[in-house]
DNA sequence: ACGGTATTTTTTGCATACAAAATTAAAACG
DNA sequence: CGTTTTAATTTTGTATGCAAAAAATACCGT
């Protein structure tokens, strides 16, 4: 008996098979270099092609899948290079969101971020790592909305995407998690105090450090072992042995 | 007689009228706010609706037209707000761009982009606005390239497009045409000195007095005379009077 | 004549049908 | 047996058909 809706679906339903179809990206329910096979998605999300369609097309223009002509859609496999490259971005995009948000963050939304900090000391010191997470993304999406940027906060939005994918995990030990907290402490510092290049510099800094961890657990992930966890090879890593 | 391709357009067709619409669209030739019609567009462009939709869909991605439920699509039209923020962001990541380009450059890249200049200051001495238009784009381009991030350039690209369609004219006098040349030959040194920063700051501020240019365009167009060049009205500018 | 309601027309959204291409399976040949 | 060729199947790409919603027009009451 599966939960359907079937009372008000007349509307937007590209668009809800866009959402799925990009949380099932995002959360890799669909591996990176997989092929979208337009028949096996429209019974899994009981639609017909038409508004299939559309949506891969929009994941597309978002860079999440890329389309091969006359061959359709794959989700999209970051090599090293484009991971590195989509950091750069994301590391730009990120200074200035902490640049315009010390210059423009209220009152009420740095205390917000105070209290989230608190929340997020408390996750850390019961080693809770969900919450962490939880809270660490909510501290950064408080940010781009001090900002006060939506052009920033979607543009920005759009180029994490492709990262989320990767299923990084930061923090793998207690040290670099307790030098992330450090980090954290200093953002807010920098943002009571209206420092926008200090913010800027510590984002920076902070996605440096992301970028260094997912890349060489990216690399540990092909080099040694090719057990093709989220393989980086662009097609079929399965051969005939 | 129209040139139409009927040899080999057996691939590509969604593609091909996404091209075509983003040109209209960036082009003017659609107006800004202005709805798409889809049995018009399909017979102006001889296809089904089928692709022409997912042409749509993949435009209202990139930000260049609005989905509105059961309505269709309209060409985005940006508010002065949305055209400081998107500024905003241009500026954030063509500084980047700079920056990168400063320290990747190669020696071929950097002669390119002199000979390009060359070509603008003889564009410039003749007035041959069109000319400088063209090599200013190219420049600005070739620095792009130059920072060897492919990630990078089709972000601000498409951050871009969404304001070519405001057709803004940067250089109206001789005087701010003469200091855009000298900003220009000033970002050429730092290019050559191989100094990201100063080139970032360069490139930052030659972006903002086109910002200032655009919005006072943007105003001057709106406030004293309602003839709606490129609206920025939300919908209908025509009232009966 | 005017405001509001009902009806027609248009337009959008989705599903389906069909054609070309690609992929796979089978067959023929060496 | 392996390799290439050929046929069947699947899959993608586009066009068309149908239903609901929106817009436009006509109608009606006051």
């Amino acid at each position: 008996m599966t939960a359907d809706i079937l009372s008000l679906p007349r509307t937007a339903l590209h668009s809800h098979v866009t959402h799925r179809l990009r949380q099932m990206l995002v959360e890799n329910q669909i591996a990176p270099g997989a092929k979208l096979n337009e028949r096996a998605l429209c019974e899994s999300l009981n639609v017909s092609r038409t508004p299939l369609r559309e949506a891969i097309k929009t994941l597309a223009a978002e860079g999440l899948v890329v389309l091969l002509p006359n061959r359709g859609a794959v989700a999209v496999s970051l090599s090293l290079d484009d991971v590195r490259h989509t950091f750069e971005v994301m590391t730009g995009l990120e200074g200035l969101s902490g640049q315009l948000a010390a210059e423009r963050i209220t009152e009420t939304e740095l205390m917000e971020i105070q209290a989230l900090h608190f929340e997020m000391m408390a996750a850390f010191t019961r080693r809770d790592l969900s919450s962490y997470y939880r809270l660490n993304a909510q501290i950064h999406s408080a940010i781009h909305t001090a900002a006060k940027n939506p052009v920033l906060s979607s543009t920005y939005e759009q180029v994490n995407a492709r990262l989320q994918a990767l299923r990084f995990r930061s923090n793998q030990n207690d040290e670099k998690w307790h030098s992330a907290m450090q980090e954290h402490a200093l953002m807010i510092e920098a943002l009571q105090a209206r420092q926008p290049q200090v913010l800027c510099d510590l984002l920076v800094r902070h996605l440096e450090q992301k970028r260094d961890v997912v890349l060489d657990q990216l690399q540990a992930s092909i080099s040694p072992s090719p057990k093709s966890s989220h393989s980086v090879a662009p097609f079929k890593t399965t051969r005939k042995a």
